[in-house]
RNA sequence: GCCGCUAUCGUCCAGGGGACUAGGACGCCGCCCUCUCAUGGCGGAAACCCGGGUUCGAAUCCCGGUAGCGGUACCA
């Protein structure tokens, strides 16, 4: 990886725009840069770009920060406010204007619109500078800007398509375009890595920064090196937004996602590990990770492949860890109690290989911590007349069966099957709806031993007098 | 409209002039395992956007078209 000869250090950033909470896309783009500066040995900073005083919140600032750490990203740097920098900006604001980089302009959209009908469409607004309202920076007549985009390759800008634009409102207060450029310079950032959707405007940026650099502003600092990241789409191939499954990060905690497993999952958009390998630990993920081979397509979000990575995860850690997140999980979905049950740990256990996210354990093996779940069309179907002469029989076994761990109810139930010259289906989906409510559950033995045998029975014989 | 980016299985990622009868993963289909659901194993269907050009040879390089996306704010 290229380094700056000013810098010997790699700086990059992640600048969040709190104007909502971090959406996967965002997610993405923190990831690459934390892996980059991992990767590295560089210095990641976490600014904040709050200068749209109408849609920035704390309350949002707050989620994504958040956010951010149950994805276990960290920085090293930060959070800047940018709204806390407004004293800097407007000094080089004024360093702007002094050295005839800016200009002060009240041409308004319409304006601009008419010159372009008076230029032609293709020809990039220039104003005249009056005495009060906006900043406009003045880009230079001839020539282009060039972004050597490190993903890209080099994009050809001509100054000649390019309006003046807008770099602080008529009240004094600075642009994005603006901001971004005198903070990543302040911040020494070295590289910039973050969506494509900001490709267009890295032409405005790299003129503002050289004409700060001409004005005496950031010492001994180089515009940063860029790259521009594909974006994300959703599974329709539009805009990621919440009208289709999980779009923020929130989200994708609150159904039930390992971070560790959504990591590996979005550090496959936009990139290859280079030997078809899918499953990387963070630790390899780091030690792979190469901004050179990042995609130049968009990709799309796809939660089917999301919850398989996060199914491998489950299954791959230890049962006692996996237990005490699900402990966790639970106490905060609404279901406390369940997170305190001395059997959670082995309902977990006999649970773990089917589950591929936190949120499916409930469902699935709930009725075992609580109560029998609801579901006619499970008794209808299994406990009629003969599931029930089934069930009597089942019950017996159970009854007088020597102990009651899973080898003892296994032997017992399979007696009853080969007694009765029943598949073993015919046996075991009764018994399942009786102690379950429904057809799906863990392991009949595995849930039978797990209830005891007075809880059991006590389910059976309410099945059988149910009737 | 103008400016820009992109274009390989349904999806993600490989392949970057001959090793391509185009590889891997998810998903899908079939079979096996099996007490449900899963897991696991085996097998299968499935793609180089279109048209020109360069070349002995193009998925790969060039041009054009088309499509998708982004930008075009006194938003970020």
């Amino acid at each position: 990886m290229l380094t700056h000869e000013w810098a010997n250090t790699m700086r990059v950033r992640f600048a969040p725009s709190p104007t909502g909470a971090l959406h996967i896309g965002g997610a993405r783009t923190a990831l690459f840069n934390w892996l980059l500066a991992r990767h590295e040995r560089g210095e990641l900073v976490l600014r904040i770009e709050d200068t749209d005083r109408d849609r920035s919140s704390p309350e949002n600032v707050a989620q994504i920060i958040d956010s951010l750490r149950w994805l276990e990203l960290d920085w090293d740097e930060g959070p800047i406010f940018q709204s806390e920098r407004s004293g800097r900006h407007q000094e080089a604001l004024q360093a702007l204007l002094d050295s005839g980089h800016a200009y002060h302009s009240n041409a308004t959209a319409e304006d601009v619109k008419a010159y372009k009908r008076r230029h032609g469409a293709e020809r990039g607004f220039r104003g005249e500078p009056e005495t009060g309202g906006a900043v406009r920076l003045r880009v230079p007549e001839e020539g282009a800007t060039v972004v050597h985009d490190l993903i890209r390759g080099e994009t050809r800008f001509e100054h000649l398509h390019l309006d003046d634009p807008v770099i602080a409102r008529a009240d004094g207060s600075v642009l994005y375009n603006f901001a971004v450029s005198i903070d990543d310079l302040d911040a020494r950032i070295t590289h910039v890595v973050r969506g494509e959707d900001h490709l267009s405007n890295t032409p405005k940026q790299l003129l503002v920064l050289e004409a700060a650099l001409a004005a005496g502003l950031g010492g001994r600092a180089q515009p940063p090196l860029y790259a521009h990241l594909p974006l994300l789409h959703g599974p329709d191939g539009r805009k990621l937004s919440k009208r289709h499954g999980a779009a923020s990060l929130a989200e994708l905690r609150e159904a039930g996602y390992l971070p560790e497993a959504v990591r590996n999952y979005l550090a496959l958009l936009g990139w290859g590990s280079g030997d078809d390998s899918t499953v990387l630990s963070t630790e390899e993920l780091v030690a792979r990770f190469e901004l050179e081979q990042v995609s130049r397509n968009p990709a799309r979000f796809d939660e089917v492949k999301l919850r398989w990575l996060n199914g491998v995860y489950i299954r791959a850690q230890p049962a006692d860890q996996l237990g005490a997140r699900l402990a966790s999980f639970l106490r905060n979905s609404g279901h406390p109690e369940a997170a305190g049950d001395e059997r959670l740990q082995r309902a977990v256990e006999i649970s773990q290989e089917k589950i591929h996210t936190l949120a499916e354990f409930w469902p699935l093996a709930g009725a075992l911590l609580d109560g029998l779940r609801d579901d006619p069309k499970a008794r209808e179907r299994w406990l009629g007349e003969a599931g029930r002469a089934t069930l009597a029989d089942v019950r017996q076994a159970l009854a007088g069966a020597e102990g009651f761990d899973e080898e003892s109810v296994g032997a017992a139930l399979q007696a009853i099957a080969e007694r009765r010259g029943l598949k073993p289906g015919e046996v075991y989906q009764p018994l399942r709806v009786a102690i379950s409510g429904t057809t799906v559950s863990p392991g009949i033995f595995e849930s039978v031993a797990l209830l005891g045998r007075e809880e059991t029975l006590r389910r059976i014989d309410a099945a059988l007098g149910a009737g």
